[in-house]
DNA sequence: GTCTATACCCGGATAGAC
DNA sequence: GTCTATCCGGGTATAGAC
């Protein structure tokens, strides 16, 4: 990513160091997490660190940067135009497990905000965007009559949402194959666990 | 709850001063909070409010007590032990969802937890067992035929407990009458969001 | 680019007067 | 039981030598 190094030091490209941020922010707490164990973590002293990094909060942004263009990234794409609602949300919802296995950490720290520091108010707003724009596509699908009968649109988008984001809380690469995973989460939500219909 | 007060200020009963804790704890994470914080919010200075409590683990101590003892409470009562898996489990789930609902700040607050302290780790383990305990369950209704054929009972169980914690990150008191919320989580569950049946 | 040393502040917690 | 004053550790961040 970054310029090659000479050195035998890794290359302290901003991308790594925001890495290894996210890594440990979810690990102890953003508030919990001191520069030095930030540093630590990267393998040198505080204030080499602080050569290359503007701040923790700047560290933070970063990290929060690359979760949300993800998870924006998916309402951009062709097929988050289809047809019926029923299949955006349902591709939607695909690709949302994807962008979470793939950028695992930024979501995590963003999923876990509470809002303390502008930058986190920050991100919690676009992220409450990316939800209002499920729950509309919710909404729709309920509309059409493609969702059960009885669906509340908004308890049913939080819901979905809530199914989704869990995920962070449990998930390790590696362990389920994407697909699987993003499979097992469509037909949780879609048609839920039990094996016959009423 | 506490003994009766004579004078003009509201009673500083531990429980009264730990429900205040357990909402500023929430509202600004456990660690961003100081003590500071917490005797403003009491409306008292910090050293009052030394004068009535331990110290600040003590604080979160007793909220998580307060949650665990909710959700394992679940688990010992006489509707736990039903006939079948899925009866045990439909009725552990929408218990869950009351509970829930009933000890809000208690029981979010337990889910945020990030392990820092031996506190955080003691109620990360319980909540570890109450998971387990779920866990087994789903296991024995995938083995019973219960449930729709290629659920894995470890994904099954991570995301049927993920859709009910992350009530909390939206459910607010008052808003939606918790029966109804708990027949909407139990048919998202169990039914799914769909419409018609394969 | 990396280090040591340090400024500066704020957090948890306590002493002791009233 | 409440307060003011304070200790002390650790946090972010910077200065300046190498």
């Amino acid at each position: 990513m970054g310029a090659p190094r000479r050195g035998s030091r890794p290359a302290y490209d901003i991308a790594s160091l925001v890495e290894v941020a996210a890594r440990v922010f979810i690990e102890r707490g953003y508030d919990a997490t001191s520069m030095e164990d930030l540093s630590a973590a990267a393998g040198i002293t505080k204030s080499s660190f602080y050569h290359h990094v503007r701040g923790k909060e700047a560290l933070l942004r970063a990290a929060l940067e690359r979760a949300l263009d993800g998870l924006f990234g998916i309402l951009g794409e062709r097929e988050a135009s289809l047809a019926t609602p029923l299949a955006r949300l349902r591709y939607i919802v695909r690709r949302q497990v994807e962008v979470l296995a793939a950028e695992l950490p930024y979501v995590t720290l963003l999923l876990r905000l509470r809002g303390n520091t502008e930058t986190e108010r920050w991100a919690l707003g676009r992220r409450r965007e990316f939800d209002a724009a499920i729950a509309e596509i919710v909404r729709a699908a309920v509309l059409a009559g493609e969702l059960r009968e009885g669906v509340d649109p908004t308890v049913g988008a939080r819901l979905l949402s809530g199914l989704v984001n869990s995920l962070v809380d449990w998930y390790r690469p590696g362990r389920i194959p994407v697909p699987a995973l993003a499979a097992e989460v469509d037909r949780m939500a879609f048609e839920g666990l039990l094996a016959h219909r009423p």
